[in-house]
DNA sequence: CCTACCGATCGGTAGG
DNA sequence: CCTACCGATCGGTAGG
């Protein structure tokens, strides 16, 4: 009943200006803010934003109510940061993947299809509760909210762009770089509202049939109409 | 302040048993109904279904808080009959265009590009409240509630997939019919997250470019590899 | 379809 | 990070 209790004589003896004493539930330090995201994260893909209460998150992670409070300004401050989180962690993996594909040679199709892979693992993956929340939920933001990771959004698609670029002036990619990169997008970014991960279509299987659909097949060895006029 | 000031004698004398005495605004009768699956659909897609609140939608087509429940058992049943009634404009207006592109002698082409025109006119034509929130609120519903609609989706999806099993015994397509259908509908339905129809690119352009995306350049006059097969 | 209302829930805060 | 709390809002209902 009475909180005081439960302290120790150390506790009791120390002033309380200044930082508040840790209790032991408290020592994991620094970290019960990225508990709180990923919870969030979970939550917020789950239920939806709105559906999900400041409450919810903070039971997730063992906490009381008021006390998400202390470590973000507001509900919308931990959307934001789990959006953050998940964009720099996505964009970190495709660079990773694309270095690995470029050290080994590989040709634009072969990019491509790396790049596809990427981003079904960042809907599909480990992380797979930080970049659907983002695609899902991201009118409920403020136009500043936004422009901060609208940057992160910017540098993971003008990877794309030189790939697509050069995949159009091959003959084999009829469209504009821009138009399809947004269709590329929603094909795969789609597959949130119906893939079954456990189910028949691997995401190996799923990726090289994007890719098959939207390249031409090679024009045997005589070089494209687009190229002879080039 | 005092409501029955605003009465007229005739209203006073009549009995105030059965049915109450229409007023003018009531006037509109059988439509009050309609009048609050549009105006939900409206606000349920500009704000979502749970950021809309019961009394928002009676608002905006002058009623009291309390009198939409008059009209629907819960806020959910609103959102069902907004759902249904997207899925039956739009299945309509689907077979509306095929029919017409059959009767002109469209070929399968053609057929496919009418088809993703009118995909296009469901997202954002006149009706265009309705299955964006289809789309995006779909897991509010219970699994009770997504039955009946997806009976009506299967009907939509069912007209597509003759169309594309044409294409790809063609050699136009590289995929399987589902995966195909699913990759063009994501193309398809991502628009409502970026497109501005006010923009640079009209329906008709974006149609083209995603046809021309999507099926294989004819090859020139001999028959393709895979019908020389079979 | 309105009036008047209820119980529940929610984001957030003061103070420690 | 907890306790205790506040004002606001919400879906829904009784009764007419």
């Amino acid at each position: 009943m009475n909180a005081s209790s439960n302290r120790s004589p150390a506790e009791l003896a120390r002033p309380r200006r200044g930082r508040p004493p840790k209790t032991p539930e408290q020592r994991a330090d620094g970290n019960r803010r990225q508990d709180l995201i990923n919870a969030a994260a979970r939550l917020f893909r789950q239920k939806g934003f709105d559906a999900t209460s400041t409450r919810d998150i903070a039971a997730a992670v063992g906490m009381r109510s008021g006390s998400p409070f202390y470590h973000f300004d507001s509900k919308q401050a931990l959307l934001v940061a789990v959006m953050e989180d998940g964009m720099q962690s996505a964009l970190r993996w495709l660079e990773s993947r694309m270095s690995e594909a470029q050290r080994e040679g590989a040709n634009d199709e072969q990019l491509l299809q790396t790049m596809v892979r990427a981003h079904m693992d960042v809907l599909w993956g480990d992380h797979r509760d930080f970049i659907p929340v983002m695609l899902q939920e991201w009118q409920v933001l403020s136009a500043e909210q936004r422009r901060g990771i609208a940057e992160l959004k910017d540098a993971y698609e003008a990877h794309w762009n030189p790939v697509l670029a050069r995949l159009i002036a091959q003959g084999r990619l009829r469209a504009e770089v821009t138009m399809a990169r947004l269709m590329l997008f929603g094909a795969m970014n789609w597959t949130l509202k119906w893939y079954d991960p456990s189910g028949r279509v691997a995401l190996d299987d799923w990726t090289d049939q994007l890719v098959a659909l939207v390249l031409q097949q090679p024009r045997d060895s005589a070089p494209s109409p687009a190229m002879r006029q080039a």
